[in-house]
RNA sequence: GGCCCCAUCGUCUAAUGGUUAGGACAUUUCGCUUUCAAUGAAAAAAUACGGGUUCGAUUCCCGUUGGGGCUACCA
């Protein structure tokens, strides 16, 4: 049984290249009947965000990538825990890092150490002036015995548990995406695994954590490399069996540095509040070091599911590529049925003054989503939507010089105007459909024998008041009768 | 500085010891058309560099360069 797991620290909000990371793991566990758990890592005290671990859980949700245990949202949206194996958020579990770390004093597989940190500052300027490699030098272990370190904890001194790296041999695993890695032991540090405010460290806290929730496979990010050397002797001093390690390459900035804040937008709500759709932003950041090895490129979630595999996963940086997440937005949003859409984006008008003249209208989602139908193939995310459909609800301001058609004149557009508002109010052209004007209106302006373009230009920059809009048969029909006799005589006076 | 990793069009990437090095986004041109969008067709665009191995390398090896990650009592 494939378990893998999402575990994040609550320190603000969803990350981008968490929310690929989440999803690879999920695909994993999802492509073999396995499970998905989210385990919720908040051992730093310093960075931790009071809200950090909703957000994170809303943004997953969001986008389709929902944990079958371990911490979940409930059906309510709240917080909760779900699965045998908890706690599952790290700082309750405390207890149980202690018990580990005893064992592994016990064992002399880890040893106290008092040193301060203006020491180990010191000890790190002075590697650096002589070029040595970095890392702990050993102090405490050489110059205590257990017995003495012991009666100093006894004695309450400040203390750090610190990990017996192996000072020869080499540490190699078979890397899921890398292949073969390894590191001499001699230069993995003696990190720290319990702080001296009793909390366990990342490194500590994940090897057990990842043991005692029966994770087999961890997939992370390749930031952690190098210090998966330290989790390998952690799991050979307890006696453990070793998941799989897959590192996944890191996401980019435009300049190829670590995808970044300062560069443009990290994090997946903020995404999310500019209107893009998840089913965009997953297939977007699946693709960000994976594809499949056709030229299918739209995929959703279940389809991913189907053809992922971490074989295919490159080994280099991708770039975060705005203009593509865009291509793929447009794509979905444009196969998306306007009633459907007009359920998703009410939050994007609620701010718009329009909107509230018009609430009962658009609480017809019939009514709101043939609007929506209008612009949904124009615009890239659906917070553009408000200000392209506007002029369907307030005709906007425009000169009348723009009623002409670049192949006609003005005299030819007085003429014509007024004869097409005179057709369309007292001739019968059946229901006020699409369908209906646009056979119609065709019939008319051939037997008048003038141009198609000469004709509904006019009409359609009458009808929507602007220069680029959908075309004059499907705004009408949205319009209904009255309303686009009322834009056509508009324009009629306008031109006087 | 030390350790580790990476390297195909601008970007995401495919492919192979022998190919016209393929696709997608973006760009440009043309078509369709009442405008925009959508759409159809086309163009331009890459194997970082230097050495090997080989009949032949973009592919395998070494080096260089470039980029990145780590180098915390952060994750």
């Amino acid at each position: 049984m494939i378990r893998t797991r999402f575990a994040p620290s609550p320190t603000g909000w969803l990350h981008v290249g968490g929310l690929r990371t989440a999803l690879y793991a999920y695909l994993i566990a999802k492509k073999q009947g396995g499970q998905f758990l989210v385990r919720i890592e908040d051992t730093d005290r310093e960075r931790f965000v009071e809200t950090g671990t909703l957000n994170i859980l809303k943004s997953l949700s969001w986008a389709g990538v929902v944990p079958d245990e371990g911490v979940v949202l409930d059906a309510g949206g709240k917080i909760t825990q779900k699965g045998d194996l908890g706690p599952y958020i790290q700082s309750e579990r405390l207890a149980i890092y202690k018990k580990y770390a005893a064992e592994l004093l016990d064992k002399k597989s880890a040893y106290y150490c008092f040193c301060t940190s203006e020491r180990l500052e010191e000890l790190r300027k002075q590697q650096e002036l002589n070029k040595l490699p970095g890392g702990y030098d050993g102090e405490c272990l050489k110059n205590s015995t257990p017995e003495d370190a012991k009666k100093r904890v006894a004695a309450g001194e400040k203390h750090v548990v610190r990990l017996k790296m192996p000072k020869d041999g080499e540490t190699v695993w078979h890397d899921l995406v890398r292949g073969e890695v390894s590191f001499k032991n001699a230069l993995v540090d003696d990190q720290v695994l319990i702080k001296s405010d009793g909390f366990p460290t990342y490194h500590l806290a994940v090897v057990v954590d990842d043991h005692e929730m029966r994770i087999t496979h961890v997939i992370r990010g390749e930031e952690w490399v190098s210090s998966t050397p330290k989790h390998i002797q952690l799991y050979k001093y307890f006696g453990w069996e070793m998941p799989e390690f897959a590192h996944l390459p890191l996401l980019l900035n435009p300049d190829k540095s670590k995808l970044s804040k300062r560069q443009g937008d990290v994090a997946v709500e903020d995404y999310n509040n500019k209107g893009y759709l998840p089913e965009a932003l997953i297939n977007f950041v699946a693709f960000l070091g994976w594809n499949p090895g056709t030229n299918k490129e739209i995929y959703s979630l279940s389809e991913l599911v189907q053809d992922f595999s971490l074989e295919k996963v490159s080994k280099s940086g991708a770039v975060f590529n705005l203009e593509k997440l865009n291509w793929f937005n447009k794509e979905y949003l444009k196969n998306y049925s306007g009633e459907k859409l007009a359920e998703l984006v009410p939050e994007f008008f609620v701010n718009n003054d329009f909107y509230h003249d018009f609430t009962e209208k658009l609480a017809d989602k019939n009514f709101f989503g043939k609007i929506l139908d209008l612009e949904k193939e124009r615009v890239t995310t659906l917070a553009e939507l408000p200000a392209a459909v506007k002029f369907i609800f307030k005709i906007p301001e425009y000169l009348p010089e723009i009623l002409v058609w670049r192949k006609g004149t003005l005299d030819e557009v007085k003429i014509i105007l007024p004869e097409l508002k005179n057709y369309l109010e007292n001739f019968e052209v059946g229901e006020w459909n699409e369908k209906n004007l646009e056979a119609k209106i065709k019939i008319w302006l051939e037997s008048k024998k003038y141009s198609t373009g000469s004709v509904l230009w006019p009409l359609r920059v009458a009808l929507s008041g602007q220069q680029n809009s959908p075309g004059p048969f499907e705004i009408a029909a949205v319009l209904g009768k009255a309303e686009s006799l009322a834009r056509l005589d508009l324009a009629i006076r306008k031109l006087k």
